[in-house]
DNA sequence: TGTAAATTGTAGCCAAGGCTGTAAAATAAA
DNA sequence: TTTATTTTACAGCCTTGGCTACAATTTACA
């Protein structure tokens, strides 16, 4: 059992960490989109909206729009009718997302989580590892190679 | 370096990973609002709105709105110009809430990550988490008792 | 080539979760 | 007991990320 909290966190420090989770949340659908457009890109030769809708479980409009914004931000790049491209920023963040999304399921894996279900918790987990947790969980599975 | 994907995971297996990162997203504003409540509550012998939007680091206009959203919902009961309690269902949610969260920030911290980190992490993760991840999570805990 | 199918785009709707600004009620202080 | 402060409530606005329905374009095939 758990107990309850015996003491609060200092208070400017926990609404601190809400933001980061609020920031987390909200950076989260750009390193979706860039990571799941890289992939396809990387397997297939090409990302085709319909592709990508199918793949996030939305609908081709919400992935529209969403690429609309992402375009205006400077992570993709669009010629209409065509499939979707990634901007140098984007297919570094893709890269980044990528690598950390790898991380987060490796370390799951390795800790004895099923690989479907750490599939499935990482792709939340990883948009909420900061740096220094990267690197912590990295240099756990440089220590446990099989 | 993590080498790109060479291959793609099944379609309706990543739309279903996608769909529960998303349900897992709009189910974290419950479950953090009834964990702080209940916090309060044990700690300072009352939640008071004000208190809440100091520590979630929101206005408390959006205290309030959250707030009657989830007491339609049937986590909270509020008395005009009282503070905030927790429903039976409410205080159940946030137990297991505080639990889940203090094992993701256990594991942080077993693993090397810093206190201040893990709890900055641990925020985000928290809602990530499955039933099997956490079992696992908490047996490696276990295994690593200080 | 011309038509059907697939793909992409557009319009307009909704809910959640932010915000500011203003009003009302309760509590504290003079 | 007034008055000031704090707390709570309410109104209205914005953005994000969903959706359906419909239009336009491209691609495939008969």
């Amino acid at each position: 059992m758990t107990p309850s909290l015996e003491q609060l966190p200092d208070e400017q420090a926990q609404a601190a960490r809400f933001q980061q989770a609020r920031d987390a949340r909200n950076a989260a659908t750009a390193q979706d989109y860039v990571e799941l457009i890289s992939d396809l890109i990387a397997t297939t030769g090409e990302a085709r909206s319909v592709d990508v809708a199918k793949r996030l479980g939305v609908s081709h409009a919400t992935v529209v729009k969403t690429v609309n914004r992402l375009q205006k931000e400077g992570l993709i790049n669009t010629k209409p009718y065509r499939g979707l491209f990634l901007t140098d920023v984007g297919e570094n963040l893709a890269t980044e997302s990528r690598h950390r999304h790898q991380v987060v399921t490796n370390l799951l894996i390795a800790l004895g989580v099923d690989e479907e279900t750490a599939q499935a918790d990482a792709e939340g987990i990883e948009h909420h590892i900061s740096a220094q947790t990267l690197a912590t969980f990295e240099s756990y599975l440089q220590g446990h190679r099989s």
